[in-house]
DNA sequence: GTAATTTGTCAAAGGTCTAAACAAAAAATT
DNA sequence: AATTTTTTGTTTAGACCTTTGACAAATTAC
């Protein structure tokens, strides 16, 4: 039961019913193909002569493509197998992070084109922005326009507002209120730009991956675990964005209002206690215990060599990864207890010790969920070579052509 | 954006532009009562011989009236106003509490009828059922069948199953794996019965509530501060329920994990610190010092008395409720941060202090909202006497009318 | 009394789903 | 080898809706 909001509603128009039921074939094709016009009439509970009206036209359109031959039927004419057409249109996947930046090209239909490649991160807007524009260039064949390119995905760790595209404020790359559209659109001319906070698009990655078993999920919850704790919550198969577009900040809920200050000011936050420099200082600060902390060494050592430690049976950073994984299950819990997903995505560069960590997530989350049923909750491990942040700056592209329309 | 579940969609017929068209007007018509068909079509942004058979059709179902008159217009021919019409069937909304259950008769469109009436909560299912089939019985005038009764309307405290319409577990009323829905159906005959949390339900009175300035919201939490503390969220016009119909608990979100104990078993939730029995125990914890609790006394006392008490300037109550003020506030940046709602609201006897509360609550969440603009969120106290848990009862019943169809 | 203005209706046109008949292709049966 | 059966894809006519433009009705201004 949806209510209508009466100030921002979409009327329907004689064509309305055709674009839904065309989002409809496009979305069972996607996830069925190949797949016939029969078939997709029986997915879809219709008649044939529907489906074929609507498939001419996508076949027109160059959305889908025919190919002669499928495996045979058992008896009777053969089916015409119907594909997903990618067009010459590229997406450019952008990841903005810390230190460097990442770049995948995908097809229309969101298929990685080609490596993913990087390059230094430049701190200040203007560079950062000529240096993508050459890198991006570079990666189109030298070309950068629309001919080449269907449009610009980036993901950028921090508050964005997308009416303005700006960004708001990111601690990560020390942004505050940065035009980056602007600043982008001069120097990607007719290209499409779309921003994207990186929780977010990482949530929008899996509930439009294709591959795997997600397709059925769309009530997800995808949390980031790196120098912060990003978070996307998708309800309904649509992201939670709220009013200012900053919703979803599970890393800033509190799991002791008193514990450890975080970066954001607060104390005690869900992230102050799981972050990887979190569970570094953990380490070291039960290693090198009344020791006053050692700069240089903590710089140079990474989530990565503690991990390879506590593999290599060094008790003390299997405890401090205990650690994490312990309040990594309470916060958890507290998204089970609030959102109660059908599955909860987890990244970040812990998840490779995900073996190790997984027992004592587990038993945290049992610890304060309130039934023993939201206990056993789906948890999938995403790891980083799948590159979440960038397919999810990928779909910002490629998906709009399969979501359902605005409607009433 | 919203993804299209390749498992669970809906085909657009023939009909669906009708039925989608049909669901603005019905709801432009109970935001903007009266209104003429002229005005109508200026607001859905579209010609008046689409409005004119509409409208028609509306008036052969009965669900909308004419009357000839309303105020004059400056030239031409004069309007026909167009009203929601309150057919015959009335709803029921019911209430169960503790210790009393209320009970309230609406008409078809949502507004009151009568008074609100309230008996003691009977906590044997099968007796409840009983005693509240008579009580709707007396209170539909005899009768107790569909035609005097569109629909009840039944509000819980509690997590359901409403797949199987069973209360799963209701701490509340000492009831688990209770058959509710089954025990109805058999004593009401061809009545329809809805049931739904109280939580949940708070949430949908204000979205479906056609006074006051709430019809623009479509993103919203409602959050009850009793016995224990119900929290429902709204997102994009629709309540989250998630997997197992359990979201929204962000009672049970910790305020610190080794905090005081809370009646779910784990530690440190926000309702172990900001229930009713959260503050009045800290007034008796600080009052009566190190003396043993006094039960007789304790029993007695209730929340609005230690309210009156800080009133008439009891310096142990005024803490013990700022106590509670600042709690409250912390635990509200929390669902700040993560839903970032165009709008809070909250609800239960402690609202009626909010006079004395507000600052503090506005302190404590500027203290861990993640931007300045986030601080400044809009929050409306719901007072006892708009029955919030009733209004949503009702809604139950009479929105579905209203919703927009499902589709895509 | 006439013109201007606003409201509500009607009929024709255009777009879409829907149902049934039809043609095409391939395997099974006679 | 011819016929029947089965499955696929298309065509055609009908039904339902929105959309457009014209038109009658009602009311005020001039």
């Amino acid at each position: 039961m949806r209510k209508i909001n009466p100030n921002n509603f979409k009327l329907a128009t004689r064509g309305t019913s055709r674009e839904i039921n065309r989002q409809i074939a496009l979305t069972l094709i996607r996830t069925h193909q190949p797949v016939s016009r029969a078939e997709l009439s029986r997915l879809m509970e219709t008649n044939r002569a529907s489906v074929t009206l609507l498939i001419n036209e996508l076949l027109d359109e160059g959305l889908v493509r025919e190919e002669a031959q499928s495996e045979p039927n058992k008896r009777g004419r053969k089916p015409t197998s119907l594909f997903l057409n990618s067009r010459n249109s590229l997406a450019v996947a952008v990841d903005v992070r810390k230190t460097r930046t990442f770049l995948m090209l995908t097809d229309s239909t969101g298929n990685q084109v080609g490596e993913v490649i990087s390059f230094p991160t430049k701190l200040d807007p203007a560079d950062f922005v000529q240096s993508l524009a050459w890198q991006v260039r570079k990666a189109l064949g030298g070309k950068l326009d629309a001919s080449a390119c269907g449009g610009v995905g980036v993901v950028v760790p921090g508050m964005l507002d997308l009416k303005n595209g700006t960004v708001v404020h990111s601690p990560t790359l020390k942004w505050r209120n940065v035009e980056l559209l602007d600043l982008m659109e001069k120097e990607f001319g007719d290209i499409e730009i779309h921003l994207e906070n990186s929780g977010k698009a990482c949530a929008l990655s899996q509930i439009w991956s294709v591959r795997g078993d997600g397709s059925g999920h769309n009530d997800i919850v995808f949390v980031s675990v790196s120098d912060g704790v990003g978070v996307g919550i998708v309800v309904n198969g649509e992201l939670v964005r709220g009013r200012h577009n900053t919703a979803g900040e599970f890393g800033h809920v509190p799991l002791s209002i008193d514990g450890p200050p975080c970066a954001c000011g607060a104390n005690g936050c869900w992230e102050a206690y799981i972050s990887n420099l979190a569970t570094l200082s953990r380490y070291f600060g039960t290693n090198v215990a009344s020791r006053k902390p050692q700069p240089i060494e903590q710089a140079e050592f990474t989530i990565e060599e503690l991990i390879a430690k506590a593999r290599a049976n060094d008790g003390k950073a299997l405890t401090a990864l205990q650690s994490t994984a312990r309040y990594l299950g309470l916060g958890l819990a507290s998204i089970i207890n609030v959102i109660d997903p059908s599955r909860i995505y987890i990244g970040g560069e812990i998840t490779e010790a995900w073996d190790l960590l997984e027992p004592t997530v587990r038993d945290a989350i049992k610890e304060r969920v309130l039934s023993t049923e939201l206990g056993e909750a789906s948890i999938r491990v995403v790891p980083a070579i799948e590159f979440p942040r960038l397919r999810g700056a990928a779909a910002l592209i490629t998906a709009p052509a399969f979501a359902a329309p605005k409607v009433a």
